[in-house]
DNA sequence: TTTAAAATTGTAATAATTTCAAATATGAAA
DNA sequence: TTTCATATTTGAAATTATTACAATTTTAAA
């Protein structure tokens, strides 16, 4: 994912007013790229922003989603999760200790059939299985 | 996907004991290859098992899971839906009818990089776009 | 039959998300 | 500046999805 020099820039240049609270839910987002639910973003942030609504959260990260900022991880049925990297790649989620790792992938040769003529917006490849270093604990 | 031709012997060879829910659960998978929710087999189902319970659908869904003859698809983070078929296919879903489509691909040369060493146990790919017959409508 | 275990059910509890109206902040025009 | 309209944030309540759990029913073996 390309680097982000300035927030503010960013945001207005997507086309998002700035707002103290969406400078630093999305400053959240590419510092700790791990993907986090609406409830760690929250939680994290709430000690340094504490009249932060979760509503604002789920407002701010839906406007994102909007505007092409961020984008949605479904991995699990039970905890959407956001991405500040709206490139394609894929997703790693090790069922031992629950770490999401990004990856990159060529969907150049995926060799799709029965969807040729269709329009595609988004690819989303999710991974499921034991990183290396659960691997190793055994 | 394989054809199953008597749901009974398939759940007795997969460790589960048929009964009339399970049965009618199974049968409605393969036979609505809609990948559904929980609610619309539940709405579906109740008409026929007056008695049926939601908790059951969700009881026998995530054994099915556990049993690995069912798998659950997470294209929307707001939807549940679940996939009798459990071979590793892609699945389109078209974001003007809502319609979900299976296609197949080939996960050998996606080239992953970063996690070479993990141990990959479930393949997920959801593209998400227009459908043919939507694009047509136009 | 009797009985123990398994499966189903309905209710209540929990968790995630949305709705909505009130409060606050912002920025342009006077 | 002050005023005003608009955008944003907030908190509470409502909605929805899911889980927990105890009671009931079914099943199948003894």
């Amino acid at each position: 994912m390309k680097q982000i020099q300035n927030v503010k820039n960013y945001l207005t240049e997507a086309g998002i007013k700035p707002s103290y609270q969406r400078i630093k839910i999305f400053e959240y987002l590419i510092e700790n790229m791990n993907h986090p639910t609406v409830d760690m973003i929250y939680k994290d942030l709430v000690p340094y922003i504490p009249t932060l609504s979760k509503t604002t959260v789920y407002n701010t990260l839906k406007f994102f989603v909007d505007k092409g900022i961020t984008q949605i991880i479904n991995i699990e049925d039970n905890e959407t999760r956001y991405d500040a990297d709206t490139s394609t790649h894929g997703h790693f989620k090790c069922i031992k200790c629950g770490n999401i790792y990004d990856f990159s992938f060529d969907n150049k040769n995926l060799n799709i059939k029965q969807i040729e003529n269709f329009e595609i917006k988004q690819i989303h490849l999710y991974i499921k299985g034991i990183c290396e270093n659960c691997k190793n604990k055994k």
